[in-house]
DNA sequence: CCAAAAGTGTTATTTATACACCCATGT
DNA sequence: ACATGGGTGTATAAATAACACTTTTGG
């Protein structure tokens, strides 16, 4: 398969013939507080943009000496989700769109390649903002401050994602405790879709997951202001 | 809003002291002949993978100068189609997904930001392979050659996304002529499921969308091997 | 006792699925 | 005349939506 004559190509070739662009990989990590989706938020500490706030994210890491490439993309993006969260298992991360503007960086040619994490809201105490950066903080994603580069936009694009798949993927799930109420996991449908659920209706949705095995119950109640809630899990194959 | 501090940064910003990734541009081009669903392949001329097929592509063209920072993502991915096809406006074009293994192109760190293209049927003819590439040829799209690089994933994920896309946006208009009859609408979508379509129900479902004002009525027939069928075509808002 | 939220039920409308059948046309 | 595929109808099941109601708890 790999012929002698296309050894010789490999090793001849070039690799900076041609510029190339920087490659960001930034993150929209999102959570539920108090029934409000949240979103983190890194305040920059150098130019450009200096001061203002911006999505958390870092360059991909790509060999400098032959033969070493460098990280895949998605473990860039594992290892920016946990430098800047110190989270490293049970967070849900998905590639969501590569931004391209050529003029997005007033510093030079850098794409970004976005990706969204959702963070349970049983995780959100044990995040722990990576060493050297400044201030870190949750904000209301709908209705962010002032963001640098494009972020805005690709904040807006993750928020619409995950909009379009609440009702056909198991995403809400990820966005609840580990153990949950029907109304619990309601709110994050009202939330995420900014809609009024009807109780009644989201229950019948909810009995059928459970008939499917998607969902079971869980054993105990949680107390609420009023009558005690049962709990359920979700029931992952 | 950009200080003197800001500006005298940027000016010495050194944006080769971190090695980067090229970024490659590769084209998922896809049309229905025949019933078939078909993906536009080329054979690559030079190493590595010489003599098989690839997705068509190129690299993004990224400013050398200061000051220049060459072409937007999706300008690339037009230019790409253009060059391949010599088809410049009438084709879906929408991003699909960023491909980055380490190692997916063994010459050097290559991220690939693949894109998707639907082509009318009726511009198919019209596809006039762009100037110095070698053999071009439309595949069956389910049963590809042995393709280079990770273009096989490539183009799996671009069939999954257009089946999972195509209940609920209007890509399957991009793969129909521009007046079309009711059973041409329904090969499209059992080509693409993969699956048969009952020519009653999807009649029902094909009605709604002309009460909807989303189709509407064409003048004229479409001859066929027995009743002419009537033709509708798609209302662009 | 009472407010609040959990939990249940009713009905109408729309949509999906399976399938039987009529009708116009080219050969 | 007849096979072919266009075009139509019917019955059932399931999902969606609007909304009224009962029950159980904490205060």
């Amino acid at each position: 398969m790999s012929g002698t004559s296309e050894k010789r190509f490999l090793a001849r070739y070039r690799a900076e013939a041609f510029p190339r662009p920087s490659v960001a990989v930034d993150l929209v990590i999102l959570t539920i507080v108090d029934c409000e989706l949240r979103v983190l938020l890194v305040e920059r500490k150098e130019h450009p943009f200096r001061g203002e706030w911006a999505l958390p994210g870092g360059f991909l890491r790509v060999g400098a000496k032959r033969g070493d490439f460098g990280e895949d993309l998605d473990a860039a993006a594992e290892r920016e989700l946990r430098e800047e969260t110190g989270l490293s298992s049970g967070v849900y991360l998905e590639q969501l769109y590569t931004f391209g503007k050529a003029n997005r960086d007033p510093r030079t040619r850098v794409l970004s390649v976005a990706h969204y994490a959702l963070v349970r809201p049983d995780l959100v105490p044990l995040v722990r903002p990576g060493g050297d950066v400044g201030e870190v903080a949750w904000h209301e994603a709908r209705r962010p401050p002032r963001l640098a580069f494009d972020h805005r936009e690709i904040l807006q694009t993750a928020l619409a994602r995950i909009r379009g798949k609440i009702d056909y993927t198991d995403i809400a799930f990820e966005l609840v405790p580990p153990t949950f109420t029907i109304q619990e996991l309601r709110a994050v449908h009202e939330v995420v879709k900014g809609a009024h659920q009807d109780p009644g209706n989201f229950r019948k949705r909810f009995e059928r997951m459970v008939e499917d095995g998607l969902i079971e119950r869980a054993p105990g109640k949680r107390l609420t202001a009023s009558k005690p809630a049962r709990v359920y899990r979700f029931r992952r194959e």
